[in-house]
DNA sequence: CGCGTTTGACCGGCGC
DNA sequence: GCGCCGGTCAAACGCG
């Protein structure tokens, strides 16, 4: 688990600036863990057109995203369970933001200050979740990146952020 | 006045 | 084709 962490976040250099400035700016009290911890953590690379349910890093047996889907009955439920369309694969050619990592994180707060600065463009409300799904992007200018943020289906202590692209530049604070 | 948030509209993909 | 659903846009608004 731990050597997964490490692995992953040297292979992202956006991440490392993340844990980084967590741990370098003072006035992050989280950054302790008094009220923050991680707890659990998803890493996707290259994550369009994957089954989620196979990209659950090792130890991990919470399926984040598999209770996202669970008991959909009016037949929403689609690519967790059921049928995968695995041939779409192949035709498959997207941009560059194709690298997504999502943190499931314990916090009474969503707002995670991780050395960026966002700006909110969205809000939805999620079938299946009570709570709605908040989407932020990099205020950089020209600068990719892109966060969701939204509470556990059925843990609402939690708040699981998936981040998708990496940083062209240095973090902002 | 500049920048961020809010919030309903809009849009594209997909299943029926 | 229609409607659902997730994601994004953008105008209005708020705040320092």
């Amino acid at each position: 688990m731990l050597l997964n962490i490490l692995l992953l976040f040297f292979c992202h250099p956006f991440l490392m600036s993340n844990s980084k400035s967590i741990s370098d700016s003072p006035e992050n009290d989280f950054a302790e863990g008094s009220n923050f911890e991680l707890n659990e953590f998803l890493m996707f690379d290259d994550w369009l057109g994957e089954d989620p349910a196979s990209m659950v890093s090792g130890s991990l047996t919470n399926p984040v995203y598999q209770a996202s889907e669970g008991d959909d009955p009016s037949g929403g439920s689609s690519h967790i369970g059921g049928h995968t369309s695995r041939e779409n694969e192949g035709l498959r050619e997207k941009k560059e933001t194709r690298e997504r990592v999502a943190f499931k994180t314990k916090s009474e707060v969503e707002i995670l200050e991780d050395g960026f600065k966002w700006r909110k463009y969205g809000k939805k409300m999620v079938k299946n979740s009570p709570n709605p799904r908040n989407y932020y992007r990099c205020s950089v200018e020209g600068c990719p990146v892109k966060k969701r943020v939204e509470r556990d289906r059925e843990d609402p202590r939690y708040v699981i952020t998936t981040y998708e692209g990496v940083h062209n530049h240095q973090s902002s604070s």
